[in-house]
Order: structure tokens, then C-alpha cells, then sequence
DNA sequence: TCATACAGGACTAAACTGGTCCCCAATCGA
DNA sequence: TCGATTGGGGACCAGTTTAGTCCTGTATGA
């Protein structure tokens, strides 16, 4: 499927959330009630975020989680690497691929672009744009259309 | 990690050693050596691709498998959803979206719109592509980066 | 008619995921 | 200074998924 984990699904829905607001501190309840989602899981998911420098945190009264950078400035592929890890098709398209059928496998390259590709896809993708309730109509899917790998076989 | 199982990979590798060879049927025995995976796994792999449309099978004396149409018809969304079922990053994304947290998520439309693109992005891609062992160099990256969502916000 | 090869599915072991819980540390306000 | 608030860091468990094996059946062709 190609699927994103439930919890990056969170992460992402609760980033927006805080977008949306990014004034003041969101506490973690207050995140898990306006997202419908029990509170120890959207909890693991901010600490999560907190770890991959997304987001920042204060405690005690007042306290809470808001955005470490501008939400322009968060992409996608931020989001799903900081629940994730590497955004990596295969294996072998991570950094230091110890694949041992590299030799007989002929299509780990062509992988690695595709990977490639998705990773930069993502990239172009930001939190402001996840967060807008109301976004533009399909626009990406033209551009990416006119990606050629190769010529036809 | 938004990453392929490894039955997938296996998948690609096998179709791409069929897709060199196109002429004569592929035993899976043959395959497996050929690949250096152990046999089962690469004949449990065959049937998915078989049931998929994406192979076809002989049985008996001389029989296995071959390609069901050629490489260049055959494309990289259609092996990743031979043994995944439908690309869609999340749940919602498939047809038939029931989740019923869509009322508080805020990010599902925009998920889709992501799930699209790469979903064409991998229709960019042919078995004929994966199959070369001697591929081009990494013009894919370009033509994505001028992909825009929406204004900056 | 027999060896070859695929078809289908049952089954197991291992890994991963999602989710919960608990105790500690920091902060703020009374 | 104390106590309520709020995050930090794990440990832990249960359920699911994945990978892999194996077995029995069936079609094909020499």
C-alpha cells in the first residue's frame, strides 16, 4: 500500500491543528480533545516530533507544544521522518545500502531514483499546505505527468 | 519509512529478470536461482504477480512464467499494487474512505492530493525502466521540484 | 504415463505497531 | 515554598502483519 503509519497520520493532523493556531502553547490534552484521539497517543506522537526538532515544548502550567519553525518551513517529508525515519523505498535506497544481492538485483538504481523522486515530491509539500482546510483543486497531478525516466522501451 | 515490503522488492526483481529475457517462459525455480532468493518465497511472489494480470503462467513440462504484456505497459504502480493492494498513503485515501475521524482531521484532502501525485509518479515509471541495468541519470528529480501545491503561505 | 511446474492455501515464527501506563522533572502561580 | 500543571522518558503488552515454508492438487508435454 505504500502507507503511511496511523501514528504519522496523527503527527501530521496534529501539526496542522497546531498550525492553525500558532500563537500560543498547545497542551497535549487540549490537542487530543480537539483532534478526537486519546491523549497517551497524541502525547507519544508530540514527543516524537519534539525529538525530530518539529516542534518545541515548555512545561508546567502554561505550558505545551508549539511549532519550532514557521509552518512554510515543514514539510511532509519532516513529518513522516520524524515518526518514520528516512523516507526510503527500499532497503537498499537508505544511506549505506549493505544489500548483499545488490548483484543480482539490477534495479536497485532505478529505485533509488523513484525514491528520489517521492522524497523531493514531499518536500514540496508543507505544513501550510496540509493545514489549509480549503486547498486549491488538484493542481499537482499535471506537472508530474511530464516526468520522463527514460525513453519508451 | 513509507517504505515497500519485501515481497514487492523481490516482485520488481523478478519481473525485471523476466523483462530481459521476454522470449521464453521463466521457471520459478530458474528465477530464484537466478536472483539468489530461496525458491518458495520467489514462487509465492510469481502467483501474486499471476493473479495481479501481470504474468502469465504455463504449467507442465516446459511451462513457467512470462510477461503478460510488454515491459513498457507494465508500470511500477502496477507491481507495488499486485502484492500491496492500491497505492494510498492513508487509509482514507483509498475509495471508500469510512474514517471517521474526517470531521476533526482538517489534512485529508491534501493527503490525497500527495497519494496522487505519487501514485502518477509511479505510473511514470515502466518495468522497462526498472529493467535497465544501465539507466539515466537522475533526470526525474527536475521536473518535480517545480510541482507547486498552492501559494506560499 | 510420468516427470515437470504451476495453483492454492494452511501454517508458523518473528517483527512491528499501536496503545497504555508509570514515575520523574520542570515550570508557574498562590 | 508548596502544589498543581504539563512535558520527558521509558517499560510494557496485545494485536496485527509479514515473511517464509510446506503440502497437496492439477495441468502440460514428451
Amino acid at each position: 500500500m505504500l502507507k503511511l503509519s496511523r501514528l504519522t497520520d496523527y503527527a501530521a493532523v496534529v501539526m496542522a491543528q497546531i498550525a492553525r493556531h500558532p500563537e500560543q502553547p498547545h497542551a497535549a490534552a487540549e490537542l487530543a480533545e480537539a483532534v478526537q484521539l486519546p491523549h497517551p497517543t497524541v502525547s507519544k506522537t508530540l514527543k516524537m516530533l519534539v525529538r525530530a526538532g518539529l516542534l518545541e515544548s515548555r512545561r508546567g502550567a502554561q505550558g505545551g507544544y508549539s511549532l519550532a519553525r514557521p509552518a512554510s518551513r515543514i514539510t511532509a517529508r519532516d513529518i513522516i521522518s520524524a515518526i518514520e525515519g528516512p523516507v526510503a523505498m527500499t532497503e537498499c535506497s537508505q544511506a549505506g545500502g549493505d544489500c548483499d544481492l545488490a548483484a543480482t538485483c539490477g534495479v536497485a538504481d532505478n529505485w533509488q531514483r523513484v525514491s528520489l523522486a517521492i522524497r523531493t515530491l514531499l518536500d514540496s509539500v508543507t505544513l501550510a499546505h496540509l493545514a489549509d482546510t480549503n486547498p486549491i483543486k488538484l493542481p499537482v497531478q499535471l506537472p508530474i505527468q511530464s516526468v520522463s525516466l527514460a525513453a519508451e522501451a
